[in-house]
Formats: structure tokens, sequence, C-alpha cells
DNA sequence: CTGAAAGCGCTTACAG
DNA sequence: CTGAAAGCGCTTACAG
């Protein structure tokens, strides 16, 4: 494969390799006359010139590509971000490049090097939890905080967890229920925290007490939630509809429910934090809170841009209001039992 | 930030750079006192020096970079391939590099770039469809195809789908089915034909037959799986089991059939190809098919990389027997109804 | 045993 | 209006 360099097309072109880079790379202060111009733009369609990318790099110290840490690939939930986010850098001339989290903590392997060999210009790091320390490697390296809020750490770009959970309480006070249990995740995960500070606050303000045992902690996973709920079902008295911070949590707490025998959404109604394809066919099709995780990903994207141009920008949070996905898992509570 | 460079490290050490790069490349032709190369060492770890990887490969023609082609990020069974190839190339010391197929394929967009530029050494093309003509900047570029074989495009890594889908028919010929349907992939997915001829030769051994209209073709999503399971439902006879080539398909197909009041397993057995956790807290919890999908991401790394270089390498069928993953969604048919 | 020098393919002051 | 030249940070024949 004979590849092009700039070289070939100034040749070709007659002109010098000096002349082709600027006008190639639409340097403004150049002037030039305009069939020159397109004699070297035409040479380099023909030859199907695209500049060594090393070469640029090495003089530039600019990579245009993004680093985007995430965990959990598999959850259906980030693909919505990374698909926003993508699409966002692709628009600014940037690739987005995935790293798995698992991987990428590591320490002492590939993706390391990602970092100190500098071949990303900036990085996003989505949804780790707020104990995870970031790599050394990262001194210098701007960074985005993704769905993640950590203001010692750095810029951040979250949504309103609390405004979301709210939404999924003020559902369930309008069904008519008024034991109403959370299922939260870890408490060093920020999003959790403000889940929960989203429901406690909902409570309060619906004038519903929260017994201690109605608030049950479980992390990401299906089998946790399971358990969570399980836990939940022990206590006296039980909640006649819970909320719950992930939908993988969720649909592991929805079977736990179904192990037991209970009726959704007759005897307990399910509200799951963000929505994704799966959700309407399960059993029942679950009703879920949805989040503007696009918009996240785009503006998590535009964030780092502006640091990695040298300007400065403060952490966000997205103030476009979470939707409730109305599906059947939620009913009005049995009167007595 | 102060970046160290290979010129810093040989000051340090008082040697000059060439005799620095050849130390710290493991180059096995130097010949070099031990107490030099220990100075020459020390000095790099104190400095934290990294290569420039722009340098270098400007200078190699090399990356060390592997992509990968992935369509769906959001499909929990991909997660599991994407592992195995993240191992396997971070073993070799690549990096690997995610990218979304569906952004990969819109043309002149920022990853035909990754191509073009020669940001990467190889390609994994994981599961596009065959029809799916490859961008023309591949061309020279070393590539292997994941999970799809097609032998005039490449070479390629499979597993044994037609034995995965037998394993899933004897699983119900054994329960005592005999009206088994099959809910196929797309005709242009090799996947789903090689499931599907697995299926049909299955069925020929038993000494079934496979009536018309006991296989329904669906698409990869959970809408499709739907919408196929009640065409089947619509027949006559009715089947009394069903092996579906997806995980996601099977999750919207038994939405279907229980939206039509089918009791699962009791009047109607599902079989789902591929595994993954959520299957277990599904309703009923799924029987599953799990394939080597590990191995299959290791072993298409293992294959570009004997490709990268220069070497030459057969397609692969993966012989690594599936396994049957036995939960609660098959049982025996019902006698007479 | 070790180092000076060329060159990978760009961009960009600088000089006409 | 345009081009020659330096230099980004490496690696590697080549010469001692």
């Amino acid at each position: 494969m004979p590849v092009t360099r700039l070289a070939d097309v100034a040749r070709a072109a007659r002109v010098g390799t000096s002349t082709a880079s600027r006008v190639l790379n639409g340097d403004p202060t150049i002037s030039i006359r305009a069939d020159t111009r397109e004699r070297i733009q035409r040479e380099a369609q023909r030859l199907n010139y695209s500049p060594n990318w090393f070469a640029r790099g090495l003089k530039l110290a600019r990579t245009a590509t993004f680093g985007m840490v995430m965990p959990n690939l598999a959850y259906p939930v980030n693909a919505e971000i990374i698909r926003g986010a993508e699409r966002a850098a692709a628009a600014a001339g940037y690739v987005l490049v995935l790293v798995d989290a698992e991987e990428f903590l590591r320490a002492g392997d590939a993706f390391q090097r990602l970092l100190q060999e500098r071949r990303v210009d900036g990085l996003l790091v989505a949804s780790a939890p707020s104990t995870t320390r970031l790599p050394d490697e990262l001194r210098g390296l701007p960074f985005v905080l993704v769905n993640r809020r950590a203001p010692r750490l750095g810029t951040s770009v979250t949504v309103d967890d609390a405004a979301g959970m709210r939404l999924a309480v003020e559902h369930l006070v309008e069904l008519g229920h008024r034991r109403i249990a959370h299922i939260a995740g870890p408490r060093d995960a920020d999003t959790a925290r403000r889940r929960l500070a989203g429901f406690r606050a909902a409570m309060r303000d619906a004038g519903l007490a929260v017994e201690t045992h109605f608030v049950a902690e479980a992390s990401f996973e299906e089998a946790a939630g399971f358990q969570a709920m399980e836990r939940l079902l022990d206590g006296r008295p039980r909640p006649t509809a819970v909320a719950i911070w992930s939908l993988a949590a969720a649909i592991g707490a929805v079977a736990a429910a179904r192990r037991r025998g209970l009726k959704l959404p007759e005897e307990l109604s399910v509200v799951a934090f963000h929505d994704a394809p799966i959700a309407a066919y399960l059993d029942p099709p679950l009703t879920t809170i949805r989040m503007p995780l696009r918009e996240l990903g785009e503006r998590s994207v535009q964030c780092l841009l502006t640091l990695v141009e040298g300007g400065a920008t403060p952490s966000i949070v997205i103030r476009t209001p979470p939707a409730l996905v109305l599906r059947e898992s939620t009913a009005p509570p049995r009167r007595r039992r």
C-alpha cells in the first residue's frame, strides 16, 4: 500500500509542502491564488491523501482523540451515554475511544499507557465510585467526570438524580401509596446518594415517614437487587411500593418479589431508575424514570473540549427534566390486606 | 507538566540517546556493561520516562493498537467477547480501542480516520451482517472478522453455532417435545444461518419434521422477537417449544407468549442462544446455551496478531463445546391439550 | 562497548 | 503570493 504523503501532493500540485499544508489545513492567514488552492485540493483528493497521524501528533502534541473510561460496558443504560458522547466528539473532529474501566484500573497495564504516552487529549471518566483513585498518570491531562460528582477531583457533568427519584416517589404517592421503600445504591456512589436524597426529600414533602427498614442497599447488579428486595419483604410492615436505584437491580428485585409469590403491580408496585428497551419486555413491563443520558454524553464532551482548549468550565448539572415512562409495574395499592 | 524525553534520560545516565533507546527497548543485539545498563534503567525510572507514542509511531509505522468495531455495545453478550479480546491484546502489549459500529459505518466520519490515518495496526470487525461492505479505507489493513464468516472477505474466527443450536434442540427433544419451532435471525447474518442449519440438522437427526410455519425470522431486538413469537403462536398446530437465536429476541418472545396468557414452561418451553446474568432473573429464568465467547475474543486477537506480524492464518472455528445452562423455561410438554 | 547522524512526515515561523 | 528549513522525539544502520 503506497501511502500518499504531503510531499506527493505538493509535488503533483507543483507547490511547496508548506503551501500544501496550509491550504489543506485551512490556515486562515494564508493568501493564495484561487487556482493554486484548487489545484492542491484536487490533487489531494485524487491521491487520496490523508495526513499521517503520528507526524502530525508529534508536531502538534495533539491527538484529536478522547478516551472514555466506562465501567460495565454491558449495561444497556451506558450505551446511550456513549452514543451521545461519540456524536459530540465526532462533530468536533475528535475520535472517541472506549476503555473498559476494569481493565483501565488495573495498574501497569496497557491502558495506563494511553495516558502516560499522551495518546488522548482528554479523558471522560464515567460512573466510577467516589472512592476510586484516579491513576497518577492522569496528572495534567484534562478530564471530566461523567455522571459522577467529586468537586475535589475536577469538573463533572451529572444529571439531576434527585429530581428523577422525586418523580418516581411522586408517581407512587399519586397512586395512593404511603409505605414506599427504596433500594438504594452503594454509599460510595454519589449518584446513588443523590437518588437516596431525592427519595427522602420527596417522601418528606409528601408527609410520609421513611422507616429505617424501608431503605435497602444494593450494588449495581441483578443479584444485589434480588437480595435487597428479599430484605425489604422480610420487614414489617411491608412496603406497598419500591423505587429502585438502577435498572439492573430492579430486574433482580422484581425476580425476588415474584419468587415470593407477590403479584406485581397489585401487591407491590415497582419503579426503576433509568430506562432501556428491555424494560418494556419484562414481567411486568417496568415503569421507569428516563434520564437525559444522551445529553449527558454530549455535554460531557463539550466540557472536555473547552478544558482541552485551555478554558475553564464549571461543573454542570443537566436540568432537563426526567420523564416518567409509565408501564405496568405500578398501580394503586390494594386496600387493606 | 515537563515531559521526560529520551534525551533527558540519556543525559542523566551520561550515555547517548541511541544507547538509552536500545537498553530501554531491550534490543537483544546490544552488548553493554551491566552497570551502564542499570544506570540507564534507574534514571528512566526516576524521571518517570515513557516514550512519546507519536515519535515512535512515526518512526516505526506501528501503533500497538487494535481497533474493535462492535455493533450494539449495549448487548450484554458482546461484553464477554470484548473482555476476552482486551485481555489477549493487553497480554501482547496492545491496546484495544472500541468503536461503535453504527458510528463506524457512517461514511466520512471520524472513525474512518482511524483507518485512513493508520492509527491502528489492525481491526477486529465483530458481528456485522454479511452484506455490510467494509469501508475502502480498510484496504491493506490487517483485520479479522469476529463471529462472522465471510471467506471472500478474509480471516474469521467464529464459534460452533450449529453445535450450540443442536444442543438446544436435543435438550428439547429429550424433554419429549416434538413440535419444536425456531426463531431465526436475519438471513444476512451468517451466525443466524448457521444456527438455523444446526436447528434443521438436529431436528432431522431426531426424526422430527420442521413445518414451514415453525421457523420465524426476527432481527436482533426484543421487539422483533416479540413479533416473531406472535406469528409462531398464530400458526396451527402450535409448537410446544421454541429455540431462539438470540437472547434479546428471546426476551421479547417470552413477553409475547406471556401476553397471550401462555404459562411457561408448562405450555411452552423456550431456550435462548447465548447466556448472560440477566437470564437468571427473567420470568421464568431462561434456559440458555452458553457459547465460548471469551475464547472467541481471545482467539480473534491472536489471529490478528499473526496477521499483523506478516504471517498467514486460516479462519478458525472454535470447537469448545457449548454448554446448556438449565434454568426454568424448559419442561416436558403437556400431554394432549 | 558506545555515540553522532539521518530520517520518519508533518507544521510553522521566517525569508523572500 | 510562495518555498526552504528547522524541529517535534524517537530508532537504527553505521562508524568508531
